[in-house]
DNA sequence: ATAATTCCTCAAGTATAGTTGAGGTCAAGG
DNA sequence: CCTTGACCTCAACTATACTTGAGGAATTAT
């Protein structure tokens, strides 16, 4: 018979596994990470509180969103660390979240509207280019160039 | 005094590397990966043509919007070998390119939303929450989990 | 002509995000 | 009790996207 879990309200890390739909190894990591704190039982088992479910659903929605694992370490270190989160806790990071999120997708629209009248025009022009020069300091924040698409006009013509 | 790109419409991986603001190992990267096909001088140095620029130009725009080096060499295959591509050219690249980076911002923006109504509201409820099988089968396409946010509803009031 | 650059290849190293396996312990069911 | 399955640690391995360094050849500047 399936195991119900055992006792009082906490989870095993398979219980925990099962409910993320994460692997045992991932969760195990991310604690090596700092995402989730567990404690211990006397035979030195990890034991998860019920609030890590969620804590974990939202590290896998951050990182649909491209968020690290270190930006979102520093996201959820602004919950309270043994108990529960309220919903006050929740609301405090939700803005940040949101907002990093907005940023997000601001950006990719604006890169994709710019693309539209580069290349999107079929000559992707950087002479003349409205990309050119899109890469101001946010874009710089990744592992990219120092500036993106920043070819020097001095194109001949054959360039366009 | 500085070279000044020597005789022909040829770049070497220097120029090239200035102009796009990549790194000259970076660019041998890409030419590994087949994101870029130079050809060789009689000394055995790199030559590029200049539509390379624009080349490069698409792999950094590509890669903000978190297409893998892998997918956009995919991209890339739709594009004439030896010449520089024509209008025609890109903008057949450039419909695919325009459809994959729309499907991108619409499911950040509705992954956005829904997080407004769950985690927004302070509560992040999974009893009741509208992320719960939010993740369709667009979303195993990357290195998520089985089902996001499937928390199974046999929760305690206590995790609502 | 010679020195300073730039370029070449190839192997190894870095960071992120995990997975896999060895060797061993703990816990639950019969 | 004792077997089976879940768990433990730690090291090593995977993939992506590059960088760094060694050892050497080609180009360019003076």
């Amino acid at each position: 018979m399936k195991k119900l879990m055992k006792g009082g309200d906490l989870l095993t890390i398979g219980d925990l596994a099962e409910r993320t739909g994460l692997s045992v190894s991932a969760i195990r990591f991310y604690e090596d990470r700092g995402l989730v704190r567990p404690s211990r039982n006397a035979g030195g088992q990890r034991r998860f509180l019920r609030a890590d479910i969620r804590r974990l659903s939202f590290v896998l929605v951050a990182q649909e969103f491209g968020f690290s694992i270190a930006e979102i370490a520093e996201q959820l270190k602004r919950l309270p660390e043994g108990r529960a989160p309220t919903k006050a806790d929740w609301t405090r990071i939700s803005r940040e979240f949101r907002s990093h999120l907005d940023q997000r997708i601001a950006r990719m629209t604006a890169l994709r509207d710019k693309l539209d009248s580069c290349i999107g025009c079929g000559c992707l022009s950087l002479k003349s280019c409205q990309l050119y020069n899109a890469g101001d300091a946010a874009a710089n924040k990744g592992r990219g160039p120092r500036y993106l698409l920043g070819d020097r006009p001095d194109l001949k013509a054959s360039d366009t």
